[in-house]
DNA sequence: CACTATACGGAACGCACGCCCCGCTTTGTC
DNA sequence: GACAAAGCGGGGCGTGCGTTCCGTATAGTG
């Protein structure tokens, strides 16, 4: 294992680069995973080679694109840990990350209801670190006896696609669905 | 508009549709409705075209197999409503639907998630027949206590795709997020 | 300003899949 | 058993998409 020699881009390469991947952040977003790649090199104004030079593949231009959202959201739920109600916070972060999150971007749908995508890997947040966040936002909704006990991260999570998919097959009724799923998670007796 | 006149089929013709049934039946339960159409030519023993003449687009021979399916989820919905406990019906028949049919098939799963697909159409059995179905298993758990008035029968339609979709990511975990799901149906008191 | 490494664009390739076509086979009838 | 109609198989076409290739353009350097 050597260290890291990001060796330095051309001028226009940079530029290149990050026009690419601001089109692929609003074409995934708006048309999901499964979007051509020739569709985001033409948002981009570029060949499609060019994407190929700086992602060798579409799967790491997407793991560059949905890593760094994962990034956003992660910060955002660490952020709800420490406002008032943390007994609370487990709830409005998953109504953002479903209502929010999910509602405007369908690439990110597509990526956390993808089994097996180590989307985590290569880039700056592991998916891994949105399991622990869940976690720690479960730990406290228990704590404040707003979330039931017997229920883990892993399911919190998987009730969350659940949510997404829901969302992705009546948009109107995204809201009240989602509520349902949410009131399951709190104790009987609240 | 003429009356339906079925005209009688060869011997071989007969056989061949029934074998293209099965075959269609068992590889859209296995792998889904994505699976090409030379994959249940392959399992039938016959050739593609065989197939295209019995059912001139996938999406007729989809309509054929689910259709039927559908019909059978039906009846046992229905059945459901007259056993003993009717208020229970409702959470009895979301179970079966989808620990049971849904785990043992993904091609219904596939069918029920994707939107706008005018399934019944076609099929022995229209989907209105499974909304109001579910109607009617909801209103019996609405009048029983066991279900929140201001539940929907789509919203139930709704939160059982979810829950597919749950299982779908993670198998494993079906059950109990399914039970937080439906938890989340019944009134808070209960 | 010349020169080279670097990057660009988009045509082209390979593959997968839905669907059609047509020469051959089988069925049912006289 | 002969003959027409019905049916069959699977090769082939069109399309869409990920990926590669290569002739051309351009940024950086002395």
């Amino acid at each position: 294992m050597s260290i890291e020699t990001t060796k330095p881009l051309r001028a226009d390469a940079a530029r290149n680069r990050q026009l690419v991947l601001k089109a692929a952040l609003d074409t995934f977003a708006s048309e999901g995973l499964g979007v051509p790649l020739d569709e985001i090199a033409r948002r981009a104004g570029v060949g499609a080679g060019t994407i190929y030079r700086h992602f060798p593949t579409k799967d790491d231009l997407f793991r560059a694109v949905i890593g760094s959202l994962l990034a956003d959201i992660v910060a955002d739920g660490r952020a709800m840990l420490h406002e008032p109600e943390p007994g609370e916070a487990l709830f409005r972060f998953l109504r953002l990350l479903i209502l929010h999150w999910g509602a405007d971007n369908q690439g990110l749908v597509d990526a956390f209801a993808t089994v097996g995508l180590d989307w985590g890997s290569a880039g700056p947040v592991a998916e891994e670190e949105f399991l622990v966040l869940l976690g720690d936002l479960l730990r406290a909704a228990q704590d404040a006896g707003n979330a039931r006990a017997e229920i883990t991260p892993l399911e919190v999570k998987t009730l969350m696609i659940g949510c997404q998919a829901m969302q992705g097959y009546n948009a109107a009724l995204a809201e009240s669905v989602t509520e349902v799923v949410l009131n399951g998670m709190r104790p009987r007796s609240a």
